[in-house]
DNA sequence: TCTGGGGTCCTAGGACCC
DNA sequence: TCTGGGGTCCTAGGACCC
């Protein structure tokens, strides 16, 4: 049977969301991101009106506000985004029980075998759509085609409120139309390097023999580059991620220099990471210092422990041995992150039976403590060490 | 213009083992 | 005496995505 994929794409999602719960922002440049004068802050997303500014996502916020200042310029509202997201993936389980949600505001939908249910493809697509809006005021841009990948790029051809049917057999000379940017996979980096090459088209691409691809750009990227422009790539559906990782990082309006404000800093991103690891029930064994310099230049130290660490003054431990090893001292931080790479489920491991009684206690204290924390919110348990206000 | 935050996956080199 | 080959784990850095 012949496969049918749908990428579902929620349109500028964070933007128009302030736009439907607010109407007078309808029709008028949003910029979620950040307002005038927040310091190191960058554009998460822009209204399609403030697109015709030449804003877009991953600017820095400065620009923008330089482009289009009567912007109405938004932090955001997380939460309200979450919600309306859960909201719009309960809808499309309605439509196909293989639903892979891939990041806040797209998924991917398995199709195949249901045109008896819902129609053609693109039946399916405008009831999907209609649905969508109907139920929260939002529009969406479909892809459809016979492999995810291909799917994913085209429900980014027409926008918004799209829908682009690439038909069994058209894969290869879709993917030859496109400008070599929107090749899903080719960031700047490699569109340099391409560039440099004299590659200028996904044709040129195509040219290129595997052996050339692979010289130039090693093994995966090379074969990757192969076979996207012929609509060969495809993803497996329902795979699950190994690795999984949780982190927090943070970058700071001024440039950290003093050691004990530094500390706190990364206490206070560890107690975020640990938090977390609670509410998902699960520990780690490795441990990531990330230290962003004034210069940008980035580094990184890690240590993998004989022991899980499931609570936060054990991680603080970690960290500040790791930053004892890596920090250069007289150089300014313009971030710091801590991450939990390669997380367990609680309970899965013989290792915690050499968990010590001590640790494990603490571990339990501080658990106490988060519980006591969501059930009243308006509570303020507060470790001594945490400073509000670093900026 | 001066570069967020949360992720995943890949690469290359070193250590260690058989 | 002057150096194999494969496998696995770990580390640091990098590319990419939304």
């Amino acid at each position: 049977m012949q496969n049918i994929y749908f990428h579902v794409d929620l349109d500028a999602f964070f933007a128009s969301v302030e736009q439907l719960d607010h109407p007078e922002y309808r029709n008028k440049p949003v910029v979620v991101g950040g307002l005038p004068g927040d310091r190191r802050a960058v554009v998460s997303t822009a209204s399609y009106e403030a697109r015709k500014y030449g804003i877009h996502s991953a600017m820095p916020l400065s620009k923008a506000v330089q482009l289009c200042p009567n912007a109405i310029f938004l932090r955001g509202r997380h939460k309200r985004y979450h919600e309306l997201s859960s909201i719009i993936m309960n809808i499309l389980s309605n439509y196909s029980p293989d639903v892979i949600q891939i990041s806040i505001d797209e998924a991917f939908l398995d199709m195949t075998g249901t045109e008896r249910l819902f129609g053609s493809p693109e039946q399916a697509a405008l009831k999907i759509k209609k649905d969508i809006q109907e139920k929260t005021g939002l529009t969406i841009s479909i892809g459809i085609a016979g492999t995810m990948y291909v799917a994913k790029i085209a429900s980014g051809y027409r926008k918004p409120n799209g829908m682009t049917y690439i038909k069994p057999g058209d894969e290869e000379s879709f993917m030859l139309s496109l400008p070599l940017e929107k090749i899903w996979g080719i960031g700047s980096k490699t569109l340099q390097k391409l560039l440099f090459s004299g590659i200028k088209t996904p044709s040129d691409i195509y040219k290129k023999s595997i052996s050339y691809l692979t010289t130039i750009f090693g093994d995966n990227t090379g074969m990757f580059l192969f076979n996207a422009v012929r609509g060969n790539k495809d993803m497996k559906f329902g795979e699950e991620a190994k690795n999984h990782s949780i982190s927090a990082e943070r970058t700071f309006d001024y440039d950290l220099t003093d050691r004990y404000i530094i500390e706190t800093a990364i206490f206070e991103i560890v107690q975020t990471v640990a938090y977390r690891m609670y509410k998902e029930n699960v520990y780690s064994n490795t441990i990531v210092l990330k230290i962003r310099y004034e210069d940008f230049s980035t580094v990184s130290i890690q240590e993998t422990t004989s022991f899980p660490v499931k609570n936060a003054d054990k991680m603080f431990e970690v960290c500040q041995k790791l930053l004892e090893k890596k920090y250069r001292q007289g150089k300014g931080i313009r971030l710091l992150g801590v991450a939990c790479t390669n997380v367990k489920e609680n309970g899965s491991s013989m290792q915690e039976s050499l968990f010590s009684f001590e640790e494990e206690k603490h571990t339990k204290m501080e658990s106490a403590v988060y519980k006591l924390k969501d059930k009243h919110p308006e509570i303020k348990i507060q470790k001594a060490r945490l400073l509000n206000n670093i900026n």
